[in-house]
DNA sequence: CCGGGGGTCATACCCCGGTATCACCCCGGC
DNA sequence: GCCGGGGTGATACCGGGGTATGACCCCCGG
């Protein structure tokens, strides 16, 4: 089964490049070009290929916003192909912006023919690939995280499950009137379970509750 | 220059493998192996490589302890290589320890032999690389994450500084009373201060203001 | 010079939130 | 059977938080 790819870069002379060395692969099928982001989705669309090389820098619309668009795709849409991006030479804040996004690769132009029809099998087979300085940076950028919240703060397990359930309300934002709505409860109940988290946590009121359930992990910031 | 390299791994077969395979290699040589974490370490004190190709499990000490001692060395000890992880077969959690403890890559043993002598190239020039599969995790987990809430919500704008002053310590926890305190103040100023940033954020209380500070990146969990 | 926004504060009021105490039900384990 | 923890709820109290209104000061820009 070949590997059905377009290439999107507004440079007459890489798309060309690239197109030779690829088709020259048995593997794999130059199935269009491109010249802008919006061609480039809108070619997508018909020859749905199954890994899409995509420039960052292009006019009209940019690599980022067309990569966002084939991968988060309007209802009625699909298809979704892999999107591998690539950058003539900076490594700029575009990968991040490009791998949020939901790209599946970022490479340089730079690299060597080989790694870049290295790079279309891999993504064509469903995995990641990326430059070694993308890599690095990546590798930086996660290891300075805080570190994914395990948390789960020690504290939390002393709760009820009943307890946690009103302590991830009042997180929402929620009064002891709506909670106890929500939860088919008389509002005196929510008082008394919340009167019970605040004692087994040592908080004084709901405000500091909900800085509670944000830094243990109860509730995290964007859902 | 030559690359110098280690190998740490518990089978003697994996050892002479990678060892033939490297050191035939002009720009590489191997100038050392340890068959366990804690012989690894100390070989490594001796033999200063630039690379050490680093096993995950093994008995005594694992990988991951082993390259957690190589990365983050006692004091006194300069001497800091680059660490390349490597496992089996099956991918698995190991690899966030590895990269968080500063490991510069991580790579399947049934790689291609080329991709093993291109990745010791690649770690010793600084940069990183992933098998794919870690890859494609890797970027699944950072994709998944919020997203570094450069927000600055929008509407924060509208707040003056006084106000975002205020807003601020809500979320820490403070009491109005406590606030005035902290700020040389009435406590009714600072009531009137809080007036002003829920109305102009339609938020109900306090409780809210503070999800609003978490969730438009004022103040961030984990300091 | 004057208007207005930012910052400060007082008085007054109300109600939600938090506390205390007690009580009932259900269930699982000793 | 009894006990204890989890869940539920009522009554009662009070104090902090939030609202409304009005006032004064400073400073800057039109």
């Amino acid at each position: 089964m070949t590997i059905r790819v377009i290439i999107v870069d507004d440079q007459a002379m890489v798309r060309a490049g690239f197109a030779a060395l690829l088709a020259a692969q048995p593997d794999i099928d130059v199935v269009g070009d491109a010249a802008d982001g919006r061609q480039g989705v809108e070619l997508s669309r018909r020859a749905h290929p199954d890994v899409v090389l995509m420039d960052v820098r292009m006019p009209e619309m940019d690599g980022l916003e067309a990569a966002r668009r084939l991968l988060d795709p309007p209802p009625g849409v699909v298809h979704r192909p892999k999107v591998l991006m690539l950058t003539t030479f900076d490594v700029d804040d575009y990968v991040y912006e490009a791998l949020r996004a939901g790209a599946s690769g970022f490479l340089l132009k730079d690299a060597p023919p080989a790694d870049l029809i290295a790079a279309v099998r891999v993504v064509a087979a469903g995995e990641a690939l990326l430059a070694p300085s993308v890599t690095r940076r990546l590798i930086a950028d996660f290891a300075a995280r805080p570190a994914p919240r395990r948390n789960r703060s020690v504290r939390l397990n002393g709760l009820t499950p009943r307890e946690t359930e009103v302590l991830e309300l009042i997180a929402r934002g929620l009064s002891n009137q709506e909670i106890a709505a929500r939860l088919v409860l008389a509002e005196q109940t929510v008082k008394t379970h919340i009167g019970r988290v605040l004692a087994k946590l040592s908080l004084r009121d709901r405000a500091q509750a909900v800085i509670f359930a944000y830094e243990s992990g109860l509730v995290t910031p964007g859902e």
